[in-house]
DNA sequence: TAACTATATGAATATCTGTTCATATATAAA
DNA sequence: TTTATATATGAACAGATATTCATATAGTTA
């Protein structure tokens, strides 16, 4: 019985809140396989510049994206196979549901 | 490019969400391979017996805890094995960071 | 250098969410 | 039937969060 600790477990919950938000999980998806410049993102989800950046930062902070300068653009992709591995879970559950 | 339609990533969105509370998370960690009524989960994660009502309605809501009655208690456990799936991913993706 | 494009960011606002408190409901025991 | 225990629930409140809008920053091109 509760064999992880209270602080390890709000790890967790803020690592799933992350995930818990309509507008980040359009944008992980749009990164599944691509790097994306915040513009091109901001497009194929259909959000404001403004709003994409705001989520990115949150996503950078959290680790889940990495990102590189390209001339006047930065391109964004997934940092980790992690991140890739928790959404596709998610898409199942739902699935089976 | 997308991939997945945005009704389905909006049932991702609200999946993670459920998992993105410490409280919910701490009644999943509790919940497995246990079976508890809502006072033992309520002394053992150290919440109000009416907080963890309310958080034990919405994880039935998902579907991510179901329950039985016996007597005067109602014992919760997991719904299924993808809750405790989701959950120790979220886990390893902590430790690995 | 001036104008343009891409990105970031702060403030304001509206909405959502979780807890508490009080209380209702239901079962069990005396 | 009265009392006690377990659970659920509604209202109220406080705190968190996402978007928008305006603007700043920085790199690029003319």
């Amino acid at each position: 019985m509760q064999l992880i600790d209270e602080d390890k477990i709000i790890d967790i919950s803020e690592l799933f809140k992350i995930f818990g938000d309509s507008t980040r999980v359009k944008i992980i998806n749009a990164l599944i396989d691509n790097e994306l410049c915040v513009c091109e993102i901001a497009s194929i989800i259909n959000v404001s510049q403004s709003a994409v950046s705001h989520q990115l930062r949150i996503l950078k902070a959290s680790k889940l994206v990495k990102y590189k300068k390209n001339g006047n653009c930065i391109y964004y992709s997934l940092a980790d196979e992690h991140v890739e591995k928790i959404f596709k879970l998610g898409c199942e559950h739902i699935n089976e549901l």
